[in-house]
DNA sequence: TATTATACCTAGCGATGCTAGGTATTTAAA
DNA sequence: TTTAAATACCTAGCATCGCTAGGTATAATA
């Protein structure tokens, strides 16, 4: 099992699961993207953006296809699957617990 | 610096920091103490207190003292230092700001 | 008397994020 | 026109961390 490890460790796996459900992307557009969104906090480095998706990708949950530009440049764009959606859903659970849980710690005057 | 990738890695440094900054605590005590805190979520493995609170003594950020119990038994209750509170306090305001971009990319519309 | 709870500790494994390097093309600036 | 920056991908290896799995020892309970 060993999800609440998974957790702790980071919310990457995640967050990249998130923003390829959304629409479909490629390495380096998911860089930008995350840096955008978060409004410059996310600033992931190529040395744990690659490793991370083929991680995910070895695992089922997103897809990558290769995509030529009329420039003749190669973009790999990832696809979530039908199992990445699912444990997107259950990621998202358990992101819900863990805030639950922190905050019965951090704020326990608001339990 | 690397703070983004200690929360990233693990909040448990934090955890550790707010209960004892509440009150000294003693290593099987915090064990405790986070998993009735936490609703049964929580379940701290030795393997990962000790270690961790040693980290953070050799940190500076707590300090344990030893303390015999009428029994004669031996408990290492630790305690915040300043330097302590000061780093609680910025991890505090850290994880603010990781929640406030987490939610930015999975909660795009309540942006 | 045996088991559970209390109370501490550590060696070593597996996983992960990052550093630091690499290749190659396209666009913008000097 | 040359140079620099941006685009776009990749990986070997390091440091760190949570956990497994083991250990020691005492107190309380069945």
């Amino acid at each position: 099992m060993v999800p609440r490890r998974e957790l702790m460790k980071g919310s990457i796996d995640s967050l990249l699961l998130c923003l390829i459900s959304q629409q479909p992307m490629y390495g380096y557009q998911i860089i930008k993207e995350l840096e955008t969104k978060s409004q410059g906090y996310f600033k992931f480095k190529e040395g744990t953006l690659y490793p991370a998706l083929h991680r995910l990708e070895r695992a089922g949950l997103i897809l990558g296809k290769w995509q030529s530009l009329p420039s003749g440049r190669q973009r790999r764009y990832y696809y979530i699957t039908n199992n990445g959606n699912r444990v997107l859903e259950a990621k998202m659970n358990q992101w819900r617990d863990f805030l639950t849980a922190v905050n019965l710690i951090i704020q326990p005057e608001s339990a």
